[in-house]
DNA sequence: CAAGTGCCTTTATC
DNA sequence: AGATAAAGGCACT
């Protein structure tokens, strides 16, 4: 099966399996594999071609956000000769619509990990506690549900190279499993109401910036703002002057973002930005990791 | 090559 | 409220 791309909505299926939002994807020679669910498929971009086998057109056309209008988006996040050069250099660069819940605990997950290590950790619980599927001569393993992994110990989930992210695992998928949070019902509601209804997971591994992750890469709210240690970096290097310089020392000085700090930065960023931030986020993101 | 630093942060504690 | 520390272990330099 193939999708024809049209010029004016591009479509880059490199950057947007391999900038780190999803992390469940291999390239092996030309094609992409991914699991989502309980899907297997793979996928190509023959210019502006997309081509794909076990898997249907409207799947492809909601997973990767093929109706967002990225000429659009782009004029209105460009703000400034930083996002436009972020832009050049990556356009086609898409934000995801992943599944909620496999979205959630890979960003429960990637707290304080490197991108190769978290897609690790998620193929370590995928292969214990996830289903194996054979295709195209390779071995896949489904993301486990929230049951397995809320029946799984704490010492089988840590043996998964979790540490002490173990516990927030179980936790979380304890919580979903017991059907607390719907996911759906996000969809429907504004970013500030879905944000505050993830974050009745606060306190097992979800704080802000997971939040915002699982709202821009599942929920398709596209004004979320994730503030990781790039964008703080971004922020510093390009729009500190949108800040008091006592707050810019402030955070220079340390690591790691207080909550409040955080919601300073994420609130900058979507008020600048405007309701596609998140695009222009991820952009931005991309730009800073890849310099030098 | 070894050892140090950093990682798409969150939580606990003071 | 706000500051500080601790937390696996892998990946990169």
């Amino acid at each position: 099966m193939e999708i024809q791309l049209s010029n004016f909505y591009p479509l880059d299926l490199d950057f947007t399996l391999g900038c780190g939002q999803a992390f469940k994807w291999n390239k092996h020679g030309e094609w992409w594999y991914g699991v989502v669910k309980e899907k297997v498929f793979k996928i190509r971009q023959v210019d502006n071609k997309l081509e794909f086998e076990n898997v249907d057109a409207d799947f492809i056309k909601d997973y990767f956000g093929l109706h967002d209008n990225l000429p659009k988006i782009f004029s209105q996040i460009t703000k400034d000769r930083h996002v436009e050069a972020a832009i050049k250099k990556f356009k086609g660069l898409r934000i995801l619509r992943q599944n909620p819940w496999e979205c959630l605990i890979s960003y429960v997950c990637a707290t304080y990990k490197n991108i190769p290590a978290i897609k690790q950790m998620l193929l370590n619980l995928s292969k214990k506690f996830g289903d194996k599927t054979a295709f195209n001569g390779y071995y896949f393993y489904t993301v486990p549900t929230p049951a397995k992994l809320a029946k799984a110990s704490t010492k089988e989930l840590a043996e998964c190279g979790l540490g002490y992210r173990a516990r927030y695992v179980s936790e979380t998928a304890t919580i979903i499993y017991e059907g607390n949070v719907d996911f759906e019902s996000l969809r429907k509601t504004s970013y500030e109401e879905a944000r505050k209804e993830l974050l009745t997971l606060r306190g097992h591994g979800v704080g802000l910036k997971v939040a915002d992750c699982v709202l821009l890469f599942s929920i398709g709210k596209l004004e979320a703002f994730p503030v990781d240690v790039w964008i703080k970096r971004v922020i510093l290097k390009h729009y500190a002057n949108h800040f008091p310089s006592e707050f810019i020392r402030k955070i220079s000085a340390k690591k790691s973002l207080a909550n409040s700090e955080y919601e300073r930065l994420n609130l900058f960023g979507r008020r600048y930005f405007g309701e596609y931030a998140g695009y222009a986020q991820e952009y931005l993101y991309q730009f800073e990791r890849t310099q030098r």
